[in-house]
DNA sequence: CATCCTATATTTAGAAA
DNA sequence: ATTTCTAAATATAGGAT
């Protein structure tokens, strides 16, 4: 849009393309900035560079505005059928996700306001999902736990073999490379 | 950006609000699109527009890229120093509410994936929190507990004293309207 | 990489359809 | 609710730092 219009597709150059990134991304994020404050929308924008660096903005927060799409695709998912909230609720560790979340909201709604100000029937619907949480949550680590000390053994074993040959001990090797390093 | 520079804010007249957010939303997605094609990058746009519409960009799959935006999400999150989770308990009650909220979008944040494919230390944190939480909030039912009994008893002899010159006895009140009934 | 410069390409505010 | 028109505001390509 400048001095010479281009032609939308993959920028070969890899240096120009790297900074057509840069000038086109501060302004896209711009866009959305402004989109949500003139017109009170809410946004999420995620990009990730072709080198795997992530850049992100939400008008609230991020976590919220995916939230609503997830629930909207997953409204248009079900169209109309009566059992959805049942089979829903059949599912096992996902309606632990949505109990926490239920709970969550209602806390927010008393943002401010003290624990103690709850009535007693509140509180024991909190404490009774805490526990159920708990329980879960208590198995689920036990099996891992389990799982994590047998694939120790057998990695013992192997790296038992391997320290023979190398001189520095690497029991805890580095992270593997992750796929996107940059601005952590 | 033309007739008139306006200023960034909300815009209060609703016509125009509506009229901008469509321009605005199309030349935002436009944005997007040339951005992925000419950059080779990865995008991702959701829009709600203020009366709840969904307007959505992806360059490949929303899915995906929002699956990365997690990923990393978590990475950030196993950089936090070991005492950050100590130190949070140490706060009080009104922390609760940020600390499951935190919780709960994590849990948000494995949508759709196991419990049991957290790791081990994934589930430890969550246990403890769960742990804290609960024995916060019993700690605070038992107290509303005895404040509850000390406050019927004396109601109780009020009670008595009313009843006296009432035929019904009505000891048990009617719980007070809960703050939320609704789907727990 | 990000930014500066600046001549153009694009976007868009306001009014109206 | 989106689109057209058009003047004016912005964004940005290319080049340089």
């Amino acid at each position: 849009m400048a001095r010479k219009k281009i032609e939308i597709k993959k920028i070969e150059n890899i240096t120009a393309r790297q900074v057509t990134f840069s000038k086109r991304r501060k302004g896209i994020f711009k866009k959305a900035q402004e989109l949500s404050t003139l017109c009170d929308a809410e946004i999420a924008l995620i990009v990730f560079s072709a080198t795997g660096r992530l850049f992100q903005f939400a008008s609230s927060s991020m976590e919220s505005v995916i939230e609503r799409h997830i629930l909207r695709s997953e409204v248009h998912d079900k169209l109309d059928e009566p059992s959805t909230e049942l089979q829903l609720m059949s599912r096992d560790y996902s309606t632990l996700n949505k109990l926490l979340e239920e709970k969550t909201q209602e806390l927010r709604r008393l943002n401010g306001e003290e624990l103690q100000e709850l009535n007693l029937k509140e509180l024991e619907k909190l404490e009774d999902l805490l526990k159920t949480c708990l329980s879960r949550v208590t198995k689920a680590k036990n099996e891992s736990l389990l799982t994590e000390i047998s694939t120790l053994r057998k990695k013992g074993g192997q790296l038992r073999e391997e320290n023979r040959r190398l001189k520095q001990v690497q029991i805890l090797q580095p992270e593997q490379g992750q796929l996107y390093d940059a601005s952590l």
